[in-house]
DNA sequence: TACATATATATGACGCATGCATATATTTGT
DNA sequence: ACAAATATATGCATGCGTCATATATATGTA
């Protein structure tokens, strides 16, 4: 049934437009600005270390648009920029103290919100929007960057406790994803 | 379990990133240009004779930005300002042709890619995906206006021939929900 | 080794989309 | 008839980003 196929994607697109509002009116609540800069903060938290360039591309910016974020975040003392081990033109992007804290806020208004809306189901139909989130998730053609991309917001702690399907989709999820990096499996 | 709530919430808060990316992603393929123009559009189309004002408070900008927003759709002729039936001060903004075209074009660019999206789901995971989603979506509280919030990038056509979950779950549906305006039921 | 090319970051100049403060036109209530 | 509220519009300022380009470092090749 086409009309009823037509009204699923309506209803994901709204799912999906009163999700990101949630998260978007949860970060200005702690402070952040406009734009990326939460989406760099809570990034730059599940990847320590990362170059502009990679953050770059995870936020969807240009080059020049990111090195003026991350001036921003770092007049602000959320983020420092030390250099990088390998490669000498490279920074690596860290949270400073306060920056995890904001991180910290960011995420917990995200959470907050987040489980408001889920509030309404009952354990059962929980785990089912969980399996079914799950498969959705897990056929997002991604490559391990494509996954960055839509992990930007998350908290990394408990995905990947609970085996991220974005992650694990990857087809380079064992060498370096997210439980690589972080020393897990 | 906390833990597994956690998850849970991180889950859709990865898919409501991935939804509006996918959305933001087809409005770029049709020539609009950033911020709220697309929303507007799609706005406009559900309420046709919507005043500036009222737009504002869908679009979640001031009254000022809005005004500039409508200029610059008006200078590309992708609207029209008439003037209002009952109040001499008040605007009622159409698409003109041109908007209708180009309202069309976004909306099947995110019906497209959103379709792609629930592509894994079988025949029986995508019914009990729509009903979640409806039992979601109909408890986000909400009076009339964030109903239009919610909904403001949705294909209104399907939405309210199949009961509109969020339309229904306002107090006011009946009087001048959704349905309502548009002379059914 | 030397040099060409690619890559990572940074800067200058600029523009678009907004916000705030305020002005104007119209309506509503007393 | 007049005061207050409401709808739209405009001047000015600014944030967040773009493009073009510069600089530093790395890599591959003769």
């Amino acid at each position: 049934m086409a009309q009823r196929e037509d009204t699923t994607t309506n209803l994901l697109g709204a799912l999906g437009v009163a999700v990101t509002d949630h998260i978007r009116a949860g970060i200005d609540t702690v402070g952040e600005h406009g734009g990326q800069s939460g989406a760099a903060i809570t990034t730059i938290g599940i990847l320590p270390g990362l170059s502009v360039g990679e953050l770059a591309g995870i936020l969807g910016l240009t080059h020049p648009g990111t090195v003026r974020l991350v001036d921003r975040l770092v007049a602000d003392d959320l983020v420092e920029k030390t250099a990088s081990a390998e490669d000498a033109r490279a920074l690596a992007l860290r949270l400073t103290p306060p920056g995890k804290q904001r991180r910290r806020e960011i995420l917990s208004q995200r959470s907050k919100r987040l489980q408001g809306m889920l509030d309404v189901l009952s354990g059962a139909e929980r785990r089912q929007f969980d399996a079914l989130l799950r498969k959705i998730l897990g056929n997002l053609p991604v490559n391990r960057q494509q996954a960055y991309v839509v992990c930007r917001y998350c908290d990394a702690g408990p995905c990947f406790r609970n085996d991220c399907p974005v992650d694990n989709a990857c087809p380079d999820a064992a060498t370096d994803g997210l439980a690589a990096m972080t020393g897990r499996r």
